[in-house]
DNA sequence: TCATTATACTGAACATTGTTCATTTATCAA
DNA sequence: TTGATAAATGAACAATGTTCAGTATAATGA
């Protein structure tokens, strides 16, 4: 009765466990050296038994992707949660932030969501409800009258292209000379914000003052 | 006498071969797919006389890499060298849509030479040749005046930043619905030049001020 | 307790991969 | 033609992803 609960349990647990496994590999040895049977032999079970919770290897490293995806997305939604009723503008730039932090401290993460060699013609992958809580910041800027009007959509993607590019550059390329790394992102976020902004016309010229106070205490 | 020169000649010849062989099969089938048995099938070689040109499959891909890189600093050299006596904030303007452009078109080297998957403890790729066109353009503007006075490399490098990642964004996720191409990658350089270029007077003071305080508590 | 049945797991098998190397073939100077 | 040098082969090896007929294990009903 309960036995048959027992096993679905024990099925599952052991999916993660596999799951587990594999990433460290992937993570450890890189793509190009993982193996069905260095996984097989990692969790001991015969390589055969992989094959009973994923239908082949390109399926198992999806459900990587998948729970890489999954785990930033929650990363955003702390964040856009955690501070609701804050100054939308300032909100943003920590978002932004926050993003590229994200991908700093979990750099695997951040790999197999975006950077990985992904097979053509597969279903794509869900960046939507991610990229959802940048268009919902950009929104509220607009709004609240703290960016010049512009068009939503554009901006939000320019801003998330502004940002993946310093992320994955980073991640992918640290041999490159960079220079300090917490300069190097605020100068991106900076540039990328600073443009949007309502500009300092004589009559806006207190709206600007006060709204750089704010600013400046992220 | 000559004969040993006709050879050599030969040997080029047919290395350049496999590298296009190659290169059409990666680009074709994907990295996963490709196989030094169906390169050798294409060449109408055995296999083994790849290994005549190439110590190993990965080298081969290096080749591969190298090549397209080159040929990116090739086309940012032809554009460096194309419009010297221009306004400088233009000609970077136009060096950032050619890099986005060259990328764009040429989708398969961009990837050979930033996207795809690189081995560990590898010699670094060659960017530097290419970074420098950026950094001496971002020079230029700076001391002409068109800037106000920003860290060359620091800033060249958030250019850059911005530029890769709606490149790479563009190539890796064709299916995300992006808006109209030409008006993001117009938004994003938009978004990254605009904030450098020099203002009224009193502007920059404010906006310099302001910048200093964000910075100093990070 | 024992037999039945559903499930988990194995391990041998297959085709394909990267790479090596002894052997054969082609090329050219003398 | 002969001898030497380089080019090309293809058989061999270990390792890969994946399948599947068979075996062990556990749960159920008597």
């Amino acid at each position: 009765m309960n036995a048959i609960l027992r096993r679905k349990q024990h099925k599952a647990e052991l999916r993660t466990q596999i799951l587990e496994a594999a990433r460290e590999i992937f993570v450890r040895d890189g793509y190009e050296s993982f193996s069905m049977r260095k996984l097989a032999q990692r969790i001991e079970y015969s390589p055969g038994s992989i094959y009973l919770h994923f239908k082949n290897k390109e399926e198992l490293f999806e459900s990587l992707v998948e729970e890489s995806f999954d785990r930033l997305l929650r990363a955003l939604n702390r964040l856009k949660n955690g501070h609701p009723q804050q100054d939308p503008a300032a909100t943003l730039k920590k978002g932004l932030r926050a993003y590229v932090d994200f991908g700093l401290r979990n750099p695997s993460d951040y790999r197999f969501a975006f950077l990985l060699r992904r097979p053509l013609h597969r279903r794509p992958y869900k960046v939507h409800p991610a990229f959802d809580v940048l268009r919902y910041m950009v929104g509220r800027c607009v709004e609240e009258k703290h960016f010049r009007t512009v068009d939503i959509e554009t901006t939000s993607q320019a801003l998330w292209a502004a940002i993946h590019g310093i992320t994955s550059l980073l991640i992918q390329r640290p041999t490159f000379p960079w220079v300090a790394r917490r300069k190097l992102i605020d100068q991106v976020i900076n540039n990328a914000i600073d443009g949007l902004m309502v500009r300092t016309d004589q009559e806006e010229e207190t709206r600007a003052g006060v709204q750089h106070v704010q600013l400046s205490h992220l």
